[in-house]
DNA sequence: TCAAAAAGTTAATCCAGGTTAACGTTTTTT
DNA sequence: AAAAAACGTTAACCTGGATTAACTTTTTGA
C-alpha cells in the first residue's frame, strides 16, 4: 500500500531500497469514510497527508457561512494546511472526504527525521511546493482576469478526472460561483 | 551591497563566512531605472531576482488588454516567474520597476551550483517558496470570499509599506478592481 | 423500500462593481 | 516653464453573476 507513495517520492529524486524502508517506517496508514473529516477548522494540523485512494476537498467557511473550496485532493496528491502544520497554529480550513478515502500521514517530527535521514527529500518537497505555488499563482491570475465561463472551461480541461468524480455544486464552489450560475454556463455551452 | 542578500539567505539557516563568499560569487548586481523592464512577456526567465532597493510590479495582460498585478516587489523580496525559470519556457508575465531599483540576479545554473556547494540553501529556498505558497493560498481564499472593500482593508493592514510607495491604480489592479471602484471605497471608508 | 435530504435546473429580480465620460491635479518630459 | 501625460475623483448608467424561489431528479439512510 506504500507503493504509490514511494513512486510519488521518487518522482524528482531516485530512492534506494534502504531509503524506501526509512520512508515506509515514518508514515501511518489511515482510512476515512465518505463525509468524514480529516481536518477541521480550529484543529492544529499534525500531519501532512498523502492520498492513496479517494477524493477530498479543502474548504473554508466565510463570515456569511458560505463554503469556498480551495483544493480538491485525488490519488497521488498531497493535502493539508501547510501554514497550520508548520506554525502549530489552528487551521481555518476543513478537509473532508467526498468518497471513502485511504491516506498516509506523516507528522512534523517525522518529516524532520525524514529530511535528516534522507536529505534528498528536502529537494523533493521543495519541488513539490514549488509546483503547488506555481499552480496557485496561475489560479489567482485566472481569478483576476477570466470570466466565470472561461474559468469553468479551463477547469474542465485541466482536471477532467475531478469533473467526473465530484458534484457540480462543489465545482461551482471551487470556481467561486453559485451552482445556479454553473448550471447556466453548462446549458449555454452545450 | 550583498549584505542584505546574505542577511536574507541566513534567515532560516545559519551561514559561515566561507558560504557567504560562495554566495556572493554567484550573484550579479544590476541597476534598473524607473519604468524599465526586468522581464517581459515572451522572455524566458534566466534568473531569479533579489531586490536590494526599489519597487517592482509583476503583472499579466489579459485578452482584453487589461493589466493585472500579481505581485509587488520591495527590498529584501524575491521576484521572477518560477515556472518560466524552472521549465525554460517563455513567461506570460511582465516585471517592471515603479522606482529606480537595484537587484541581484542568479541564473539557474548558478542556483544549482549554490545548492550543491551549500546544501542548506535547498532548505532555505524550500521555506521561502513554502511561505510564498501560503501567501498565495491566502490571497486566493480572500479573492473567493471577501468583497472589494474587505480585500482593500486587508491589503492596507498587511502591506502598509506598499500602500505608501505605489500609486492607487496599481493597488486597484492588484486587488482586481478598477481605479474608480477603489476611489469610491476609499472615500466611503473615510 | 420509501421518505427525506441533497443535487440540479430554470426563471425573475437585484446589486456590487464595471464602464464611460468629464474634469481638476500632479508628475513627467522637453 | 510650458505642454503633455499620468493620476485621482465623481457621477450616470450598465451588466455579470448573486439571490430567491419553485420545481424535478437523484441519492441517502432508517
Amino acid at each position: 500500500m506504500h507503493e504509490l507513495l514511494i513512486q510519488n517520492l521518487s518522482k524528482f529524486v531516485p530512492l534506494s531500497s534502504l531509503e524506501a524502508e526509512i520512508i515506509q517506517s515514518l508514515f501511518t496508514f489511515k482510512k476515512y469514510r465518505k463525509k468524514q473529516y480529516i481536518l477541521q477548522e480550529g484543529d492544529v494540523t499534525r500531519y501532512e497527508t498523502f492520498i492513496v485512494k479517494g477524493v477530498t476537498r479543502t474548504y473554508e467557511v466565510d463570515d456569511k457561512g458560505q463554503e469556498h473550496i480551495l483544493q480538491f485532493g485525488l490519488e497521488d496528491w498531497w493535502v493539508g494546511d501547510l501554514y497550520s502544520f508548520l506554525t502549530d497554529t489552528p487551521t481555518t480550513y476543513n478537509i473532508d472526504c467526498l468518497e471513502d478515502t485511504q491516506v498516509l500521514h506523516i507528522t512534523k517530527a517525522d518529516l524532520e527525521i525524514l529530511y535528516e535521514k534522507v536529505p534528498k527529500m528536502e529537494r523533493h518537497f521543495r519541488i513539490l511546493i514549488q509546483n503547488a505555488f506555481i499552480a496557485s499563482t496561475k489560479r489567482l491570475s485566472a481569478s483576476l482576469s477570466r470570466s466565470a465561463p472561461e474559468r469553468y472551461e479551463e477547469f474542465i480541461k485541466k482536471y477532467p478526472q475531478i469533473e467526473q468524480r465530484v458534484a457540480n455544486h462543489q465545482i461551482a464552489s471551487y470556481l467561486g460561483i453559485t451552482p445556479q450560475t454553473l448550471s447556466r454556463i453548462r446549458s449555454e455551452s452545450k
